[in-house]
RNA sequence: GUGGACGUAGCUUAGCUGGUCAAAGCGCCAGAUUGUGGCUCUGGAGACCGUGGGUUCGAAUCCCACCGCCCACCCCA
């Protein structure tokens, strides 16, 4: 196939049959947000390079082999955004809204951009469904924030979703477990690939999820962070449990869990999905972001969901879609005038609300009555010389072939509604 | 980055021990006594069998390369 008529690696179309069931989905995560008093924010699909450098941390996988960064015409390093956070943050700043006071509580759904292969739930072009909530350092922030999205999962119709938990401490106690990691993975320096010797002085965490077999084996009896919590983060993480728990929302302990950005202080999740082999979203605390950015001191938190693994999940899960808004009525029209009549008459239900539909194909009327069959009309009508002579048409229910005379004057449309709710109180 | 499968009409596929093999279903279009759909019947359009080489008298069918796509690992959304 030519080049031009496939979409490039790693995307996807949304046909019409799709992205009905998306906008589904994204309202129920929407209408989740909004009961949480978020607003909806949207920021370019494209930022200076350094944000993601610096928000994200550039010794991660995403910043050093999968962003989409080029020159612009003037010069500038730029790069389709590989998540939402940096920018989120970025336009809080620069829009103050700080200054409408705490929290401040947002959402977006946005498309990012990673350079990957391609497979199940992970594209090139992926959407996220993100919240961000800055301002708030307490647990029970954590506790809502997490609430919130497994409250979404099952307004969805997710119910296997599972949520597993970790917290990666601040910048004070996880200094001891640097040094501890260092030490240990240290000893075993021959042993590590060379990324993982440049992340040693770098960033030890980051040995921890790498791919390399080697350096996993030594992750695996490498010292745990929840060992190395200071006073202040136990505290909050245990808080955190405390408060879900007594929520009734179950959680899953996960030491290892680490999270692919470094931006992420105490506690970080992830949502496992109980069917696909992959988690819906994840997220956590950043309370270093906003200040790194070059705002004041702000705690923050926040999750993305993967909004094409979500749609998988519904497909795995067989979750049911309301039926489409079908046509109501088509109107069949033979010559000139009375296709011009019926595309008046069709504008005149427009304005009432009603779905309504004519030929605009030019085709003879059984091809007109066929195609209004096949989109699933109510009712049909057709115009032609004698109608339009006479003023009345005939009105027929697609279902039980009923028929009524309707005038097609000014009354068309209560003519109209008077037959049809008729049809429908024979219906129930 | 590593590994595995696949690539035939718009869609789903058959054909794959090489020689009427270019098919079927669905979809689409048009008809079945002239202005009424859904069922049925009939007909029609539509594929250089992913691309380029090679083997052969002859390849969709065997070999190689490339491209594409899907999946798993890894990681993440």
């Amino acid at each position: 196939m030519d080049l031009i008529t496939k979409a490039p690696k790693g995307t996807q179309d949304l046909t019409p049959e799709k992205t009905r069931r998306w906008q589904i989905a994204e309202q129920v995560l929407i209408g989740e947000a909004e009961l949480n008093g978020f607003g909806e924010i949207r920021t370019p699909a494209f930022e200076h390079t350094e944000l993601f450098q610096r928000g994200m941390g550039d010794v991660t996988d995403v910043v050093e082999k999968q962003m989409y960064t080029f020159e612009d015409k003037g010069g500038r390093s730029v790069t389709l955004r590989p998540e939402g956070t940096a920018g989120a943050v970025r336009a809080m700043l620069e829009n103050g809204l700080y200054n409408a006071g705490y929290p401040v509580k947002l959402y977006y759904n946005i498309p990012c951009y990673r350079y990957e292969k391609p497979q199940a739930g992970r594209m090139r072009e992926f959407r996220t469904f993100g919240v961000e909530v800055f301002g708030a350092a307490e647990p029970i922030a954590d506790a809502q924030m997490i609430a919130m999205a497994m409250s979404a999962f099952k307004r969805l119709g997710l119910e296997d979703v599972g949520l597993q938990l970790n917290s990666i401490g601040c910048p004070e106690c996880r200094k001891e477990y640097h040094r501890a990691l260092k030490e240990y993975f240290t000893g075993n320096r021959d042993k590590l690939c060379s990324t993982c010797l440049s992340r040693l002085d770098r960033n030890p965490m980051r040995i921890l999820d790498c791919k390399n077999p080697e350096c996993k084996e030594l992750a695996k009896n490498a010292p745990v962070i929840t060992d190395y919590l200071c006073g202040d983060c136990r505290e909050h993480f245990n808080k955190v449990q405390e408060y879900l728990t007594a929520l009734g929302i179950g959680f899953e302990l996960d030491p290892g869990l680490v999270r692919g950005l470094d931006y992420y202080t105490r506690t970080v999740f992830e949502f496992p999905s109980g069917s696909l082999g992959f988690a819906l979203g994840g997220g956590g605390r950043y309370d270093g972001l906003v200040e790194e950015m070059g705002g004041s001191p702000t705690p923050g938190l926040g999750f993305g969901l993967g909004m094409d693994r979500i749609m998988l999940a519904l497909e795995e899960g067989k979750v049911e879609f309301p039926e489409e808004d079908r046509c109501e009525v088509y109107i069949a029209a033979m010559g000139d005038k009375a296709q011009v009549k019926a595309l008046e008459l069709v504008d005149r239900l427009h304005r009432c609300g009603i779905i309504a539909d004519c030929d605009i194909c030019g085709r003879g009327l059984k091809a007109q009555m066929k195609y209004a069959g096949k989109i699933g009309a109510k009712f049909s009508m057709v115009l032609g010389e004698d109608e339009l002579s006479s003023g009345s048409a005939v009105l027929k229910d697609m279902s039980s072939g009923e028929t009524r005379k309707v005038s097609i004057g000014d009354d068309f449309v209560d003519g109209y509604l008077t037959f049809s709710t008729a049809q429908e109180d024979l219906s129930f």
